[in-house]
DNA sequence: CTACATGCAAAGGGTTTGCACGACA
DNA sequence: TGTCGTGCAAACCCTTTGCATGTAG
């Protein structure tokens, strides 16, 4: 469940290198938030986080776990499960099917695929449990949004 | 982006079914509830929703598109893309891999294989956006919550 | 030393709940 | 007619923001 310590102290280091080139500050919070993500490979949200990372700086504040991880969001050193921000929706698309998600404006759209269906399940899920459902996510940026996008800034 | 008439109908009439069956009232609000995501297959949000059946209905409640979202969801007529009622979470996982998610406890476990990696992506998909990232998402029941599960009830 | 980051507290926004009235079966 | 559903409003989160203080570079 954990990385090793060589690993994590890699990641951290590389960290260290994004965030300087970047014109951050490398705080002491900021380490250790980045390091709680690294060391624990669960997935943690925000409140997990800061929870963990509040037993070696007892001061850190909710905010400041906010702040850090949006920033690490943008620098590309961590991601997130899912869209970020992103409230639930839903989809009364009962037949199998798969997303394509623009992560700019959040669009969800659906795609068929037989291949996508019927993907081979690695033997090592059915150690972690019961399959019910497999679906493909696929991130991108919508024509529409990168029109937007491609247009003369300001 | 809608469903055909027919389709429509076909699905409400199938709504009303599962829905008396399970003991649950058809009401006008329920029924124009499902009847909104299912014409429009965009994947909306609450508000989304609520402010499309305010046109047909305009008294209806924010917390009424709550309850009955909760339990459409219960009886199956409904899915939501991600796991429901989920805060954000993060990866700091850098390597390109795939997702258990248990549906019942939220955790999420990372799995490697090639096949995934390499799924080909349908030309439709090229006409939704640019493609930046693919990724499977296998939903189930952890090993830890089945047994939880499995135990005598009260 | 200076600009940026932090912690605090208060505000903001989405979601849930309690309660009295209203409507399906 | 009885029971369950609805609408309203208040409560309840989680998340964001403004500001004075602290600190990395």
């Amino acid at each position: 469940m954990q990385n090793s310590t060589d690993e994590v102290q890699q990641k951290v280091e590389y960290f260290s290198t994004v965030v300087r080139d970047a014109g951050v500050k490398v705080t002491h919070q900021r380490l250790e938030i980045f390091r709680e993500i690294v060391t624990h490979s669960g997935h943690p949200d925000v409140e997990t986080i800061h929870q963990g990372v509040r037993q070696r700086i007892p001061t850190v504040s909710l905010d400041t776990v906010y702040r850090t991880l949006w920033m690490l969001l943008d620098l590309g050193l961590i991601a997130t499960l899912g869209s970020p921000r992103e409230r639930t929706r839903f989809d009364a698309n009962t037949r199998p099917h798969h997303h394509f998600i623009c992560k700019r404006c959040g669009i969800a759209r659906d795609f068929y695929s037989v291949e996508c269906d019927q993907i081979t399940i690695p033997p090592e899920v059915h150690t972690m449990g019961s399959v019910e459902k497999t679906q493909v996510e696929i991130q991108g940026v919508c024509h529409q949004c990168n029109k937007v996008n491609s247009l003369p800034s300001k």
